[in-house]
DNA sequence: TATATTATGTCAATATAACTTACCAATAAA
DNA sequence: TTTATTGGTAAGTTATATTGACATAATATA
């Protein structure tokens, strides 16, 4: 039989230790763009979703993000208060709230992703194209359990 | 020229994200274990660091967490006064504190590390040891900017 | 139609993890 | 001897999230 190094505890425990550097890193680049609009990491993440599905309600923010409604409910008014997003009143049911990027948020969400882009972006570029899909591979197994 | 696919803006936002949803969960498994000791993720995170590098720094493990050291001791006073932990005075620098999991540290960080595997475990497992090498490669790229 | 459920919002209090600024003592290095 | 490093501490603040309770409107279901 086969041994699986890969499956020893000690890789396990890099492995997950990596996962945190790797997220901490990732998150952490846009963190002065941010500043400049008194947000931080959840106003960050709430506007990656909304860009990303664009008209996602607040239950789908919520589903999402794990969080409870009164904690995603501050982060929305924040990004309401300073214009960064519109909603509109669902129309199959009328109790959905749908949000989305005004050309104020667009732009700061571009700004933001440009900082984050960069660390991935050269990761990936020195990377093959098989390691990049393996590696897309591992991480939705690890999100599925 | 060759397209490259995962190279792709909507291909990084994916990742990115993906890459905190694995954080997240990885990081929330063991939350049940940690709340028995009244500890949280920051306790989780020293406790790793502590059992993976036996005998680490105080400036060590500032240096691995990038949190400051009002924040550091604050964990570590909990864990010292729940007797999770020794600290060693350093033979050559002194001023060195080498910190080291006793007994009942080591116990809880098998404990934490169990419920942690399992997710990781099962995504390797599901993974040729190809992928879990491609892997590792790109995250420690992203890590390493 | 009456009732239950869902979606959203809000108030109030609390918890966790982090921060800033400042200062101190011991030790080691230049 | 001056400077830098290592560790500790005090006080106050911020960011993100929690729990629990309650409220309104709209939709779904019995």
């Amino acid at each position: 039989m086969k041994e699986l190094l890969y499956l020893k505890d000690e890789q396990i425990k890099d492995l997950i230790e990596q996962l945190f550097y790797a997220y901490r890193e990732t998150f952490a680049d846009p963190k002065k763009i941010l500043k400049k609009h008194s947000f931080g990491i959840a106003h960050q993440k709430v506007i990656h979703l909304i860009e990303r599905y664009e008209g996602i309600t607040v239950s789908g923010l919520l589903r999402k993000l794990k969080i409870t409604k009164q904690s995603l409910n501050r982060v929305l008014k924040d990004l309401n208060k300073n214009k960064k997003i519109i909603t509109k009143k669902g129309e199959v049911d009328s109790r959905h709230k749908h949000i989305l990027l005004n050309e104020n948020g667009k732009k700061l969400s571009n700004e933001i992703f440009i900082e984050q882009k960069k660390r991935i972006y050269h990761a990936l570029k020195n990377s093959n194209s098989e390691a990049v899909i393996k590696f897309k591979e591992v991480l939705e197994k690890i999100i599925n359990g």
